[in-house]
DNA sequence: GTGAAAGCGCTAACAA
DNA sequence: TTGTTAGCGCTTTCAC
């Protein structure tokens, strides 16, 4: 069944049921209702293959992101849903795994499909930054940018500050007292490691305490284990630090961890303060001081950003850096 | 630019390109190497909506979803996701927030768009179930059920066994002593909570346990906070019951936080055991005895047989039952 | 090994 | 208010 069959059936030309069908131009009442019933009765629905490629134009928006169980780019996805549901846009998700060939792979699978725009939480690191430029050179298509800056690549985007979120982590532990804080964080290569240890840097320096090589350490924000191993064994050795900075969700859990394994007290023996605020650890009844980049909402400004810029090819590039707000739960504190 | 235009500017016919793009059919080495050459030189992007109308068939899976931050949908997606990319398909999804009429829209626009099939985690309600078998009735687009098996809805599925699910859980109270076990299940319209007070009525029944009318609460699977508020209100009322059966994840998160709250140790002073089995508990060191479904598992099964149906539209239909696993962690003991 | 041309199902400009 | 028709960009059959 298509529209001209369709057509046949009720005596009328192939226009008029397109009419009928995107609700648009004139139609008499009485055609308009015949046609109706005929394609209730034959179960029509048109092709909107056809009818894209006719236009010229889909209505979907693609999002990429690495990785869906991620509890924070789940947030993102969710708010940038709302939105696009509310413009009657749909959403194709890839799933890049933390790879760049992936991410890359999903952009001209995208640019085939000729999506409308795309949403980008890219996980590239800090040594494939020239492969990301390289990937979007003539992209074509309106992109936003989400949660991770990148240098010298000019999109509209809404970016966390990691700096500012990391600083104001670091000086709450100071201002509890704290002169010998450690941060646990991610990979050499990550972005969001280098800025989040920069923060860090930023606030010690401020407040004229002198970091020690070995506060800084490496780990992995992609898996719990990497972090938990390393904390566990400075249990096991009694070197456990007394304020730590848990350097996103994964490291955060690995911490509480371990701490409940040795019956370490948070806010109490240790002061524990983290990245991301993830509602899961809310409902536990599990309070941690947290900085909050509000996932939500960034979704949804990044598709607003979208949005306006599908309006207005030629307005001006516009980045949104979230302000990160801190919330007080308490963790932060010790028994002295 | 367009296929005609490279086939312009190359000197050949748009068949040529055609065959060079989709690696199909003979073209001498020299015609394909220049072609190649051009398509990279002028970024040329093939249009999928046309290579689809064209072929009359898209190469995207569609996703129907109830709620994607809930971690178990997640897993199934995920083992959906690594299946669909092995088979070098696309999955679009949706979210239908609970809402059987965002569930109807959304086949609407698969069907619009011409998938090649789709997987649907139903939210169907108990009462809402001929509104679904209606929905589906000519959808004409092979599609796979997942979670929950609705009867005389005669399509492939990966189904979980609740009742049998429900029926080991209680059995593990049952061996642990107890003889009062209380069950907090979702709202009494969800065809999961009914499967689920099922079992749980069978093992009691099985074991001569007599049953209290008191002893099945009804709550909400969707959120957290109703079964918290029963549950808090039970403890400060100190009628808190000695043995539960957390009826889903969200249930499960109430109880560990009311227990925590009120100091009542799981596998202490309260027997606690739950559905489903997430890695975040794990992580976090919070052992619960649960019966798992393992969705990841069970998404990729899924995707198998819509690749198995694909293949051949009249194979008998099939059902998979995933046997639920039970995993002893210690909470189901109590202190006498 | 290559090309011409018919079609996929729809939209939209134009004509009536 | 309705119809005719030329595309949209590609695939594929058939002929050469």
């Amino acid at each position: 069944m298509n529209i001209r069959k369709l057509a046949n059936i009720c005596g009328v030309s192939v226009a008029t049921v397109s009419r009928v069908i995107n609700d648009k131009g004139n139609v008499k009442e009485e055609t308009k209702e015949k046609i109706l019933k005929t394609i209730e009765e034959f179960d029509f629905v048109p092709n909107a293959l056809a009818r894209n490629l006719s236009r010229n134009e889909t209505d979907v928006i693609g999002v990429i992101v690495p990785d869906v169980s991620n509890a924070f780019y789940i947030e993102l996805i969710k708010g940038a849903m709302i939105e696009a549901s509310n413009n009657n846009l749909n959403v194709v998700f890839f799933n890049s795994q933390g790879d760049i060939k992936n991410e890359l792979k999903a952009m001209k699978m995208l640019r085939e499909q000729r999506i409308r725009g795309m949403l980008l939480i890219s996980c590239v690191k800090k040594n494939e930054v020239d492969v990301l430029r390289k990937g979007v050179k003539n992209l074509n298509i309106p992109m936003i940018l989400l949660n991770k800056h990148i240098e010298n690549l000019n999109y509209d985007g809404v970016f966390t500050d990691d700096v500012m979120a990391s600083y104001l982590l670091t000086e709450v532990l100071i201002n509890n007292g704290h002169k010998d804080i450690t941060i646990l964080t991610g990979s050499e290569n990550s972005i969001v490691a280098y800025n989040r240890v920069k923060g860090y840097e930023n606030a010690c320096k401020d407040y004229g305490i002198n970091m020690k090589k070995e506060n800084i350490i490496y780990t992995n924000f992609n898996d719990v284990e990497t972090a938990y191993n390393i904390l566990r064994k400075m249990a096991e050795e009694k070197r456990m630090p007394k304020a730590i900075i848990a350097g996103n969700l994964n490291i955060n859990l690995a911490c509480i961890k371990v701490f409940s394994e040795f019956n370490i007290k948070i806010g109490e023996d240790i002061s524990l303060v983290a990245f991301d605020d993830i509602k899961i650890l809310n409902e536990l009844g599990i309070k941690v001081t947290v900085v909050s980049q509000n996932p939500n909402d960034m979704g949804r400004q990044a598709f607003k950003l979208l949005i306006n810029r599908l309006k207005d090819k030629n307005s001006p590039i516009n980045k949104i850096h979230v302000v990160p707000e801190l919330l007080i739960r308490g963790s932060e504190k010790i028994k002295k």
